[in-house]
DNA sequence: ATAACAAAGATTGCATACAAATATTGCCTT
DNA sequence: AAGGCAATATTTGTATGCAATCTTTGTTAT
């Protein structure tokens, strides 16, 4: 039925990306019952496989399972969202002086090339890409710290709130003030000022969690009217 | 066989913590393979249950799968060690005037009582029973920061370095040391010091990994040498 | 009409069976 | 004797079947 793709890579990894890509493009929202049946069949598989992404899912807390009652996508609630977003502030606060001392030339050629493709996307309106040039920027700045193990939960706590950034009507305005902010965050990083870089992400950080949860209430609000 | 029990939870609940003690006690040491047949019949289980434990254990970082190849206890370098070290450091900066914007007295009380009994174990010559305590004494701590997300990381970051402190042979002074600290951390606690806190907590964490890195490489030496 | 209960239906949890891939063993060749 | 190849054996990946649990629907009594 489907082209034999690679028979290397287990099924289960394919469902466990496509479930994962699903959840946070928000075309299962939370609180969906997602039936292990119903699943199977759309993706072609058995339960075995379902399960065991399902499994992985609930321990990078996408969707919760309760037992013999089904798996459904994990609510984010809005302090979970505050949370994550101060720890990520801590994350970067921390990474500003580690990236400094190891940032190359080359590293800073890469990061303005992705700056400048993200302004090319909010000329043309592009949020889509934006997003994932704007979690690209942020992930490999943290990664230029070297320490694997911080660069994991970054990237897991940016995964887990990129849902909501998803939902959120991203504002004119705090796009336009998120670019800038990414400029001068490139000019600490040029400038090899490792506090100054940790402040900069921190408050980026700060403005753009108020502008997800603004955003948040406001539509939450939206939607309490409308109902 | 068994006892019922409760039919209650999972058999692959039962299954995932016995595995994850199994692993953090060093029982089944890093690199050892992970046959699911035979780990099957230790348990009284069958595959299924354990591959759904086994694919929670590699999304926690404990075991790595590799596919058609089977499962194998995910080696912790010491690199990662010094890593995660690094990250609680910052984690435990974060938290300390988070902590003491909240803590109460009966907080207090309990955290009080936590270190008498940790002291009693030291007495005794307890270590077991001390790493529990110990554990249990951290992990509260950065618990009452309020933020879940932030203490649901520590916690797993606890959990992976446990390994490490069980496999060093920990240094009596060390030992005599670190509950010195802790009761300096009391201290900042009962003055609310929030900054001195996150000072303390951070400065503690980078003796213990010193601690641990150093009685690693020791322990390592002492095998290279015996091979 | 509403609430409580019961039975049918659907869904999850686990075990087993089979297919595909890898590891191992023994033989043959050089 | 050493290396390569082939056949066997073991192990993983997936599908399916059955039992236990939950949900829903329909009935009855108040």
């Amino acid at each position: 039925m489907n082209k034999p793709e690679s028979p290397r890579t287990p099924l289960h990894d394919g469902v466990l990306e496509r479930l994962r890509q699903m959840i946070i493009r928000c075309e299962l929202q939370p609180g969906d019952r997602i039936s292990e049946a119903d699943l199977g069949r759309t993706f072609g598989v058995s339960r075995t496989p379902l399960r065991e992404a399902l499994k992985i899912l609930s321990a990078e807390g996408l969707v919760d399972i309760r037992p013999h009652k089904g798996a459904i996508v994990a609510d984010i609630s809005m302090d979970e969202i505050s949370e994550t977003f101060a720890l990520m502030s801590a994350l970067e606060l921390m990474a500003g002086p580690l990236v400094c001392e190891r940032v190359s030339n080359i590293d800073l050629q890469m990061l303005d090339s992705l700056i400048q493709e993200m302004d090319a996307c909010q000329l043309r309106n592009d949020l889509m890409t934006y997003f994932e040039l704007n979690t690209e920027f942020h992930n490999r700045i943290i990664r230029l710290t070297g320490n694997s193990v911080l660069t994991q939960v970054y990237v897991d706590m940016f995964g887990k709130l990129q849902r909501a950034r998803y939902r959120v009507n991203y504002d004119p305005q705090r796009w336009h003030e998120s670019s800038t902010e990414h400029h001068w965050i490139m000019e600490s990083l040029r400038a090899r000022d490792g506090e100054e870089l940790g402040v900069r992400l921190k408050e980026h950080n700060a403005r753009t969690a108020t502008a997800v949860v603004e955003g948040l209430k406001a539509s939450s609000l939206a939607n309490a009217q409308r109902d």
